[in-house]
DNA sequence: TCTATTTATATCGTCCGCGATGCAAATATA
DNA sequence: TATATTTGCATCGCGGACGATATAAATAGA
């Protein structure tokens, strides 16, 4: 079928371009803080959790250790975490934010706000975030 | 405030992971033809209009072009599709399909039913779609 | 205990994305 | 017509993603 085809009936297209989007909503302001999207996504584990080892935050992310790695290499040399290998287990990374990883918190602290406003709109409201979260979660549960 | 910061709150960290978790199930579909998802992106557009300078393409994916130069150029050495200097405007490349890149269209012809059926469950269905492309849309748009 | 397997991380190569920059053709302006 | 600006594309550099592979530590099994 020709129509199955049709670039506007892609879900994933949608969801690649929305992504691309807001990731580059967020570019001005973390690069102010010499970050990146995925790098930024790191800090919200540490924040929440200090102390993970690489799998842990590789597997909230649902992103492979190769790439988790070298980002958190680049992260360790702009001193914002340390890699210490694990006392129990020598076959660990335990990461581990810095002081100048913990101020990024605050400094990075309306950076939620922002990026809501950017993008809520009359479809996306706190109305109907919920629907949408629910959607976007079966299909990562669906598809991980 | 600390809430704020909690990833299963983020929006953007869903449409990351969703894109990326698609874009891996299309994965085994496309490399079987030695095709890479943004250059499947690229061969749907081509198949709606054969002929269309760089540029044309890179707006219709909402991308830079400096991200479709080489891709497009990736997909020439393929022997995919053509790249010719335009007749009326010299500076423009029309890219054109080849037999092979035409041929393609019935070599993917089942692969967004194969999609369509990996995404599909109860929060996801042909019923709810339409709401859920209106709030991608929706972000697409404001963002863009 | 010795070997086999599993696990945690790292390295490598390739292909995006994209900011910055360059260049030539086309167009606008003086 | 000469110059300035815009436009279309390309090149470069860097940071992800990810498949494939490697290595060492931990664990399981014989």
């Amino acid at each position: 079928m020709k129509e199955d085809f049709k670039l506007d009936n892609q879900l994933c297209f949608r969801l690649y371009t929305a992504s691309r989007l807001i990731t580059q909503a967020y570019h001005p302001l973390l690069s102010e803080q010499g970050l990146t999207y995925p790098q930024y996504l790191v800090l919200l584990v540490l924040w929440e959790q200090d102390g993970q080892p690489v799998n842990d935050i590789a597997k909230r992310l649902l992103l492979e250790t190769n790439t988790v790695t070298p980002l958190l290499q680049r992260m360790e040399k702009e001193g914002i975490l340390l890699r210490t290998k694990g006392k129990q287990d020598a076959r660990q990374m335990i990461v581990s934010l810095t002081r100048k990883g913990k101020e990024l918190q605050h400094k990075l602290a309306d950076v939620p706000r922002v990026i809501g406003n950017a993008v809520m709109c009359d479809s996306v409201n706190p109305e109907t975030a919920p629907e949408l979260f629910r959607m976007l979660d079966a299909i990562i549960a669906k598809l991980k």
